[in-house]
Parts: structure tokens; sequence; C-alpha cells
DNA sequence: AATGAATGAGCATTCATTCAT
DNA sequence: GATGAATGAATGCTCATTCAT
């Protein structure tokens, strides 16, 4: 690939970095590949990251970010008169369907030992909670209108996040049984938490 | 460790990669680290495995197995009066405690990059399947008893495994916002999953 | 460390390069960590030196020019009726003195390969025989008292300056035997030599 | 150069790197040049040490090795009536020659930080002290047989190798002055030192 | 007077693997 | 059945230096 001139080496590195993470795992994904996948040295990315572990850092954060405004976007896009419920259901779709669009992001937003990210300040996880936030606020609008069990919003939230991210994690590693079809699968999901949250007649 | 003279090294090969699987990742295992801690030489691996790849899965297999036999025994283990769905939340928490448990075997299990193994036969995922067939015969016989809703045993018991798979996955990898009791957001994952798949009275 | 806006760059590159030799040796001393430990880029050191050598060559004038003015002040401090061989005492421990205080301009200035140094021209050595220059004029007015043992006074100071040099450099390099207190080891040191020099009577 | 079949591998790397040493300093020797210097991969050393570290440390050990020999067949070389005095001139003298024809041992034996070493067990310094234990018994002799002053015997042979240490270390940095002539600065050494350990009459 | 951007060479080390024995 | 010897490729990272601005 030649060399971009319109944009920074920032960011290029950046792209770079986050299309090898698709093909190889962050294991797998090395100064040397992305700073050659661009045409420049290896030597280069340091004068821009401090060294690999910021590189993957800035990757998260921007995954994080992204993604809180995919999840905004998703539901101001709703109609106006759509219902709590039709706001988790939005939000659960948008979580899933970003992890599969953007694999390489979700890899290392979810897929990845937290261990080496200890390191780094608390601050920096700010972005991940928002997310968070953003699930446990719906949650909470739901349950005030007396659609969802009485559950605490933020481990509810989690609770949903979890089995969400099983499913996307086994897609994006081909770990599904080839008998099923994905999107069947993915209903049955959804449809098994909605049942599961919703307060029963 | 000094050699152990009454197990074949084919199995103490196995033994030692595990163990050393728990403490680092799958990346992290190298032929040297596994050969070294039983005392024996990189190459002498190369006799009993055909390469690295070949060990590991030798070692997902005996996985396999062993949560195969562990799930039976859990479920051999409850009182005869047991209801289908006292089997299904057996099966439920015997993945989990199996996952918790056997990290290192999980890891390899479930939540690694699958291409390596497209490799490898389709015939070699026999034994994963049996633990989904186990599955999906609880469920039907909770179904025939009227207990559950009626829904494909074999995708329902996917489902239900995908979203054990994101708890337990989190978990090992130190993923779980550290606000949260690890318990607490397991007992409501099952909640919500009884409550998903329970026909409503 | 912010900018020192009082002093010219070139003294702060010098104070920083000092500083950093203290604790890493010449090799490990970088242009990157000195000028990014007084907030500069390492390029900016290029306008005030050619190279990192001759940085380091500007040190070791310097260091050659504080042990002259250290040595004139502790003679110039001495009674007026000091002998000569108080003299030549005074200059031995004043020596060792300031190889003990400051390793970082003993280091360049006699423990490093001079491989480098052929490259100047002999005129910056100027400094260093003007050393060598006051200690023979000490040996010489000791030699006129009758004092000490008739030999050429330039290379009675060089032999007693690599007689010294030996227990300063094994100091600094904590090469010194544990079981020997530094200080005894000093005094048998110049006891040995005031012994070997003066005229037995 | 041609790999040579007749010399085991690990011999060959302790010849290589002994030969760089001398060219280069301890820290510009590295792992490549000495291996492509004698037609191997640099992975190849690997297998014979474990690290640089211990490359280095087998040749220190040699060279201390190397210099008790060296120091033993000198004495035993002196004639049958030689006088203590003969061998403490002996001693001295082997020590000069040892460093000054193998300066790649004399600069890791006595020219290097001793830091990294702190690592190795003291049980690695055995060989460095037999050679002080060695000065210590001849200075001890001529002790009891009155010819030196009445010293701590393993203290003087301290102070006796420091300086000596002094001059052999100057010469092999070419840091003596161009106008004096090595032989002469040498024996003008030797002289104040044993003027300055004898017993005057 | 100083920076931003980039490079090429280098380093110690680790890895999976091979081959002859 | 296992080892000794060796390799080629790779990795993260640091360094002195250059050049345009």
């Amino acid at each position: 690939m030649a060399k971009n001139e319109k944009e920074g080496l920032r960011a290029q590195i950046l792209r770079a970095a986050r299309k090898l993470l698709i093909k190889e795992g962050v294991k797998d994904v090395s100064m040397r590949k992305i700073a050659s996948s661009i045409g420049y040295t290896a030597t280069s990315i340091y004068y821009h990251f401090k060294n690999k572990d910021e590189l993957i850092h800035a990757l998260i954060d921007e995954g994080h970010e992204r993604l809180y405004r995919t999840n905004q976007a998703a539901i101001a896009a709703l109609p106006e008169d759509a219902s709590p419920l039709d706001r988790i259901d939005s939000n659960m779709r948008t979580f899933v369907k970003f992890g599969l669009e953007n694999p390489e992001f979700y890899e290392i937003m979810y897929m990845t030992q937290s261990e080496e990210f200890a390191k780094y300040p608390k601050e920096n996880f700010r972005k991940t909670r928002r997310n968070i936030d953003l699930g446990a606020q719906i949650y909470s609008e739901a349950q005030k209108a007396g659609l969802v069990r009485d559950r605490e919003p933020r481990l509810s939230t989690a609770t949903i996040g979890a089995m969400l991210h099983g499913y996307v994690s086994w897609v994006l590693m081909h770990r599904i049984d080839t008998r099923f079809d994905h999107n069947k699968l993915l209903e049955d999901i959804l449809d098994v938490i909605k049942n599961g949250i919703v307060v029963k007649q």
C-alpha cells in the first residue's frame, strides 16, 4: 500500500493496525507488520505511540467511542413512539451488529486478556463504562415503565452484555456449529433474553 | 519436575502443556517450555505429536471428553425425582463450573481462534457435538414434559451455551467490571435464562 | 524538569548529560534521554553539538577544568608553612576526592576507551596536561627541598596518578572486595606511595 | 572465518567473543557479531549459553583461571634461591603482562561495572579470590622473612593490585600521555611500590 | 533556535521446526 | 525413543542521526 499523503501518519497507523487485527490476533500484530503495510519503518510508529500497548489502547478507546456513538445514533433513529422495550432491543442489536461488523475493534475491546490493561489508569476505562451506563439507563426507563422485571439496572446490563458477548465472540471465532444459521441463533438468543427480562403477566 | 517413570511421555507432555496453559495463553505456551518443564527436550515432543497444533488438538479432545463425563456424572448424581428443569439447571451450572475450574481446557475449547482448526477434519468435532447433543436431549425431555417453550432443542442448547460462554469467558479474562460480584452476576444470568425458556403460566 | 529560562540550552544539555552520566554509563546515555530530561527534542542537541562525541568531549574538557581549579583551591587553602610533602598529599587526596564525588566526570575523563578520542586534535588534550603539569610542579618543589627521591617530575606524577586511578576506578565500579574498608584501603595506598617516593634517611 | 570442524562450537563461541572483546567493548559485543564471525546464527549461541551474561561470565571465569595458572607458572619458574621479594616482583609483573597481553580478558575481569554481576552467586567469585589469596600468601612469606613492612597481607595485595590496575587500564585505554614510554612508566611504578613496601633500614 | 517526522541499523531474545544420529 | 545441534524468522524496542521547515 502506498503512503496516503492526505492522512496523518498517526491515523494511518491506527487504520493499518485495525486492518491487521482482523486477520491476525492481537498477539500476531507486530509493529513491523503495521508499519510495512503502510510503507513506513517500524521505528516511525514509536514516534507517534510510546509502545505497542499504547497503540492498542488508542484503538480500544476509539472502539468504545464508536460503539457509543453507534448506540446513540440507533436510539435516536427510533420513532418517537418507540417503547422502552424497543430501545432495549435496539441497544442489543446494535451491540451485536457492531461486534460482527468491527471484529478488529471487538476483539481488543472484549476478547483480550485484560491483565496488560491493569497498568493503565482507571481513567482509561471511562469510555468503557459509558457504554454500560447507557444500557443501564435504558433498562432503568423500561423498569420505571413497568415493562421489565425489577433488577439492578447495571447488573442487568452486564447480564445482557455477557449473553450477547457469548454469541458475538463465538461467531467471530467461527465456533458456531455449522448446522446452525447464525441469524436464527441470534433471534433465538434475543428471544430468550427478552422473555427472561420482561414482566410476566 | 523430575521425569515420571510410570507415565508415558505423551501423557506427561499433555499434562505439562495443560499446566502451562493455565498460566500463559495458548500463544505463550511454547514447545520448549512444555518440554523443559518435564525434563525433556523440545525435539522429543515431535516424536509424539506432529506439531504444536496437533498437541493442542489432543488437549481440546481431552477437554471435551472431560466435560462430557462431568456433565453425565452431575446428572447421575441428581435425586431420582429431579425434574427436567433441575437437569437443565445442573447442566448449565456444570458447564460454568467446568470452565472456571479448568481454564486451560476452556480456553482452547471455546476461546481460541479456529483458523488453525480449519485444517482438521470435521471428524475431530465429534466430541464437541456430543456435549451439545447431551444438552439437547435434556432440553427435549423438559419440552416433552411441557416445562419449557417449544423450540428446536439443539438450537436452544446452542443459545444457552453461548449465553453461558459469555459469562465464563469474561470471568476468565478478568473482564467483569470490578463493581459486580461474580456470583451475583451468574445467578442473574441463570435467572434470565430460566425465565426466558420456561413456559409462562 | 522544566525548561530553565535563564540558562542557555547548551549549558542545560551539558548539565543534563552529566546527571545522566552518573546513573548510566557513557554507552547508556542517549541523546534522547538527555534532551527529554530537560524538555527538549533530541534534534535540538544537534544545533549545539555536532554529535554525541563532541558533546562528551565538551564534558571532558569541563571536567579537567574543574579538577584543575579544585586542585589549585586545595593547595591555596593549605597553611603558609605547609611542607612540599603536604602539598603532594593534598594533591593526591584532591584527585581521589574529585573522582569519587564526580563519578560522571571521572568516568569520561579517565575510564573511557579513547578510540573515539583519536579523531580529535591533540590540542584537545591541553587541559588534561595542565593537571599533570601542576602535579609535576609540586613534585619538583619537593624534590628541590630534598624531600622526595630524584625522578623525572612528570613521570613521577603519571606514576602517582595511575596508582590513584586504580583505586578510584575500582571504587566507582564497585570492584573492591567487600571485605575491605574503602578508606582503610585508600590510606594504605597513600602510605605506600609516600613511603615509595620519599628520600630514605 | 570458516567453521572450525575440530573445535566444539562452545569453544569457538568463547574464542570469537574474546576476539571481538578486544576491538569493541563489552557493550558493543553482540550475540549476532559473535555468531556471524564464526559462521553461525545468533540463535545457536543460545543453545550453548543461556544468555549474554552467562557467556560473558564463562569468559570471566576462564580469565581468572588463566591468570591463576600464569601466576603459578611464573613463580614455579623462579630459581630455587629466589627471595620472597623476587616472588612479589614476579607476581606483579605477571599481573601486568597478563593484562596487556589479554586485554579482552582483562577488560571483563577488571574494567567492567560489576552491577550486573551482582545477580550471580558468590560462588562465582571464588576464582577471583584465589588470585588475591595467592598474592596475599606471597606477601605473607616476605613478611615472615622480615623483608616487607608489617601490614595485613590481603589488604596489601589489594593495594598493590589497585596500583597496578591503574597502570594496566590506562595503557589498555590508550590514556597514557604520549610523552611517556610505557615501560619506563611501569618500571617507575614498580619501583615506587617496592620502595613503599620494603622495610627501611 | 528548535521541532516534527522519519530512517536504517542494531540489539537480546524466543519460537517452531528439522535433521542426523 | 529421544537428543544434540542448528536454523530462519520474528518480536518489541532503542539509538544516533538527518532533513526539511
